[in-house]
DNA sequence: GCTTTGACTCTCG
DNA sequence: TCGAGAGCCAAAG
Protein backbone atom coordinates (compact mmCIF):
# COMPACT_ATOMS: atom_id res chain seq x y z
CA UNK A 1 0.00 0.00 0.00
CA UNK A 2 1.25 2.98 -1.31
CA UNK A 3 0.30 6.26 -0.57
CA UNK A 4 0.80 9.52 -2.70
CA UNK A 5 3.95 10.81 -1.30
CA UNK A 6 5.46 7.11 -0.86
CA UNK A 7 4.50 6.98 -4.71
CA UNK A 8 6.37 10.15 -5.70
CA UNK A 9 9.34 9.12 -3.48
CA UNK A 10 9.48 6.02 -5.22
CA UNK A 11 9.42 7.33 -8.43
CA UNK A 12 11.87 10.13 -7.56
CA UNK A 13 14.16 7.69 -6.13
CA UNK A 14 14.45 5.17 -8.97
CA UNK A 15 14.48 8.06 -11.70
CA UNK A 16 17.77 9.49 -9.79
CA UNK A 17 19.33 6.02 -9.50
CA UNK A 18 19.40 6.05 -13.48
CA UNK A 19 22.75 6.26 -14.51
CA UNK A 20 24.07 8.63 -17.24
CA UNK A 21 23.81 7.45 -21.13
CA UNK A 22 20.92 5.15 -19.86
CA UNK A 23 17.12 5.34 -19.60
CA UNK A 24 13.74 3.48 -18.09
CA UNK A 25 10.23 3.94 -19.27
CA UNK A 26 7.36 4.72 -17.24
CA UNK A 27 6.21 1.39 -17.38
CA UNK A 28 9.17 0.07 -15.67
CA UNK A 29 8.99 2.21 -12.69
CA UNK A 30 5.38 1.71 -12.75
CA UNK A 31 6.17 -2.45 -12.56
CA UNK A 32 8.90 -1.39 -10.01
CA UNK A 33 6.63 0.40 -7.81
CA UNK A 34 3.55 -1.72 -7.89
CA UNK A 35 1.35 0.86 -9.77
CA UNK A 36 -0.14 0.53 -12.83
CA UNK A 37 -0.82 4.51 -13.25
CA UNK A 38 1.83 5.41 -15.86
CA UNK A 39 0.37 8.21 -16.70
CA UNK A 40 0.31 9.83 -13.12
CA UNK A 41 3.90 9.10 -12.75
CA UNK A 42 4.28 11.19 -15.55
CA UNK A 43 2.00 14.02 -14.27
CA UNK A 44 4.49 13.75 -10.85
CA UNK A 45 7.59 14.29 -13.31
CA UNK A 46 6.01 17.06 -15.15
CA UNK A 47 5.38 18.70 -12.22
CA UNK A 48 8.98 17.41 -10.68
CA UNK A 49 8.82 18.98 -7.00
CA UNK A 50 12.45 17.32 -7.29
CA UNK A 51 14.05 19.18 -10.17
CA UNK A 52 16.97 18.81 -10.83
CA UNK A 53 17.77 16.26 -8.41
CA UNK A 54 15.64 13.96 -10.54
CA UNK A 55 16.20 13.35 -14.39
CA UNK A 56 13.36 13.38 -15.90
CA UNK A 57 15.22 13.20 -19.29
CA UNK A 58 16.37 9.91 -19.02
CA UNK A 59 12.21 8.52 -18.67
CA UNK A 60 11.08 7.86 -21.88
CA UNK A 61 8.02 6.06 -23.16
CA UNK A 62 8.35 1.94 -23.73
CA UNK A 63 9.01 2.95 -27.62
CA UNK A 64 12.10 4.87 -26.59
CA UNK A 65 10.27 7.84 -27.91
CA UNK A 66 10.70 11.00 -25.36
CA UNK A 67 7.70 12.93 -23.80
CA UNK A 68 5.25 14.42 -25.83
CA UNK A 69 5.32 17.72 -23.81
CA UNK A 70 8.82 17.82 -22.11
CA UNK A 71 8.52 20.45 -19.71
CA UNK A 72 11.75 22.29 -20.06
CA UNK A 73 12.05 23.06 -23.39
CA UNK A 74 10.15 20.77 -25.39
CA UNK A 75 11.21 17.33 -26.38
CA UNK A 76 13.83 18.79 -28.59
CA UNK A 77 15.68 19.76 -25.07
CA UNK A 78 15.16 16.21 -23.46
CA UNK A 79 16.69 14.86 -26.67
CA UNK A 80 19.91 17.07 -26.81
CA UNK A 81 20.36 16.66 -23.34
CA UNK A 82 20.19 12.68 -23.82
CA UNK A 83 22.60 13.05 -27.12
CA UNK A 84 25.08 15.02 -24.21
CA UNK A 85 24.89 11.64 -22.42
CA UNK A 86 25.74 9.63 -25.28
CA UNK A 87 22.93 8.21 -25.77
CA UNK A 88 22.35 6.73 -29.20
CA UNK A 89 19.58 7.81 -31.32
CA UNK A 90 17.68 5.53 -33.87
CA UNK A 91 14.92 7.62 -36.50
CA UNK A 92 14.42 9.98 -33.73
CA UNK A 93 13.95 7.27 -30.90
CA UNK A 94 16.10 5.94 -28.07
CA UNK A 95 18.07 2.85 -29.19
CA UNK A 96 16.24 0.79 -26.39
CA UNK A 97 18.14 -2.55 -27.13
CA UNK A 98 21.58 -0.64 -25.39
CA UNK A 99 20.86 2.53 -23.56
CA UNK A 100 17.57 1.04 -21.49
CA UNK A 101 17.84 -0.57 -18.43
CA UNK A 102 16.80 -3.91 -17.61
CA UNK A 103 15.71 -3.36 -14.18
CA UNK A 104 16.14 -0.55 -11.67
CA UNK A 105 18.09 -0.92 -8.45
C1' DG B 1 -15.08 18.32 -2.32
C1' DC B 2 -16.03 16.62 -6.94
C1' DT B 3 -14.77 16.61 -11.83
C1' DT B 4 -11.46 16.81 -15.61
C1' DT B 5 -7.07 16.40 -17.61
C1' DG B 6 -2.46 14.40 -18.31
C1' DA B 7 5.24 13.32 -19.65
C1' DC B 8 1.46 6.29 -20.49
C1' DT B 9 0.60 1.33 -21.35
C1' DC B 10 -2.04 -2.78 -22.58
C1' DT B 11 -5.62 -5.34 -25.01
C1' DC B 12 -9.03 -6.03 -28.45
C1' DG B 13 -10.61 -5.22 -33.46
C1' DT C 1 0.56 -4.98 -38.83
C1' DC C 2 -2.00 -0.86 -37.71
C1' DG C 3 -5.86 1.55 -35.19
C1' DA C 4 -9.01 2.54 -31.50
C1' DG C 5 -10.62 2.00 -26.69
C1' DA C 6 -10.22 1.15 -21.67
C1' DG C 7 -7.60 1.54 -17.22
C1' DC C 8 -4.90 3.36 -13.80
C1' DC C 9 -3.19 7.38 -10.13
C1' DA C 10 -2.25 12.03 -8.94
C1' DA C 11 -2.60 17.06 -9.37
C1' DA C 12 -5.11 21.14 -10.84
C1' DG C 13 -9.54 23.62 -11.75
Amino acid sequence: MYTAMEIKKNVYQLVAQIPAGKVTTYGDIGKKIGTKAYRAIGQILHRNSNWPAVPCHRVVMKDGSLASNYGFGGPDMQRKLLEKEEVVFIDGKVDMGIHKINKIA
